[in-house]
DNA sequence: TATCTGTAAACTGTTGACAGTTTGGCCTGC
DNA sequence: GCAGGCCAAACTGTCAACAGTTTACAGATA
């Protein structure tokens, strides 16, 4: 059976680890926005009872990851485009508030390595030529380091946690226009700038024209593909480009 | 029996009505913080049986309104100072971002409707005594409608539901310093000013710097408190002055 | 051929019972 | 009188089974 989780023990309940698996499917994509749950073959497959999983997607519920439809089932839930939209919307207050935090409380040895990643970044090949991606999993880690150098534990989860999945489902979708990735890179220099030179109020600023970029940025690619379909043009799997 | 809940026919499941139930237990402060929760005790009052109840309790521990020790039991979450002061810090931003969106969103009528509402707490005779509270309840009033106006659903859910409980609980402990009724009602006529002038960056940044205000001088009133007393000062029911 | 209907299978919602752990009290010994 | 350990009751964690609903398929009819 390939799917048995008696490795760790229960130092933690089962529906604890049950919810780790679930929401570690969810944000690596394995489940894919829309995808419905089968309590049964789910139970199944992960060695435990339908008591403990049925629980463990409550949980995932309250965090709106999973979505249940009475007597009908659960499914991961799918974002329209206004959806998208106003999360980012309030993605682009809450980083902000991090990084002017972050102005304040990171210590000067992770800003220091914060400049060093991006003197990586520079390096790299895909950027020089202004057509690669600016490899999205680090443009991730530079905000996580940001975000995590904030101090402040609620805003840490609401954006590592709960809004971090989203950032991953809709990398998939968004392909970079040509000139991005060094435009990235010259705000994300900014932003360092501001946090060096100690300064809230310019961090807050460059952190969050740099979001406001990138959602201007996100809603043309995805209205473009919006008009080409109906209704509330739900983001599901409609390219999967891995 | 004082609690079955048989009245609402089950269009929605037996969860549903139980979360429902217990989030407004918890927001009324009918549940205090730090109280435990009986299964048993509470499937029987509330007439249904343990297996709901339990996925009720985890849909609301993904929401943080209540918490669970493993084989120990589950408590209405408890905020020490530092945390209180962190939600703050976000309430700060996202309030501002509605305040941002309502200033582009909110129709002409509602505008008008704030601002009768702000006259009429003028009229009011603790305000203008500056000896008495500016009621919470009128307080929380005008914030809603302006995080209802800002037209973001993720925000008014994040605001209105899952930050409005802590609103509830601090309010019992936090004692108005005189005079501050009538500093809050300038602020309050500042943004409803902004608002009228579809000025989204004026709107944000007044209805931030009332945050501000609030949430230091909810600060210094807790930050007393918590002085005299030791350890993470756990701010749970102390005192209520209802 | 297409549509409607009825039946059966599959799945979700709920319940009751069993196993393991914690907690509180009581007793014994120092 | 006090500390430590043992025992029992209560509670949480988990599971298997039952009831109700939805869905899909097959057959009949227009």
């Amino acid at each position: 059976m390939a799917g048995t989780l008696d490795t760790k023990v229960q130092a933690q309940s089962l529906v604890d680890v049950v919810a780790e698996r679930l929401e570690a499917a969810i944000i690596s994509g394995q489940l894919e926005p829309g995808a419905k749950l089968s309590e049964q073959g789910l139970a199944a497959s992960l060695g435990v009872s339908r008591g403990p999983l049925r629980e463990a997607i409550r949980r995932l519920e309250g965090r709106k990851l999973l979505e249940r439809t009475p007597n009908i089932g659960v499914r991961v839930k799918q974002l329209s485009l206004q959806d998208l939209n106003e999360i980012l919307q309030v993605r682009e207050a809450l980083e902000g508030l991090a990084c002017s935090l972050a102005a304040r409380n990171m210590p000067d040895a992770e800003i220091a390595a914060l400049k060093r990643m991006l003197d990586g970044h520079e390096k790299q090949k895909s950027v020089q030529e202004n057509t690669g991606y600016y490899h999205e999993e680090k443009n991730l880690d530079f905000h996580f380091s940001i975000v995590a150098g904030s101090g402040n534990a609620r805003l840490i989860q609401m954006l590592s946690g709960d809004l971090h999945y989203l950032l991953r489902v809709y990398r998939h979708k968004a392909r970079p226009k040509p000139g991005r990735a060094a435009q990235v890179l010259r705000e994300h220099r900014a932003i360092v700038t501001a946090l060096e030179r100690r300064d809230p109020v310019a961090a807050e600023q460059a952190m969050r024209e740099h979001l406001r970029h990138a959602r201007r940025y996100v809603e043309e690619q995805l209205a473009a593909e919006g008009e080409a379909e109906t209704g509330p043009a739900p983001m599901g799997r409609t390219r999967t480009l891995d």
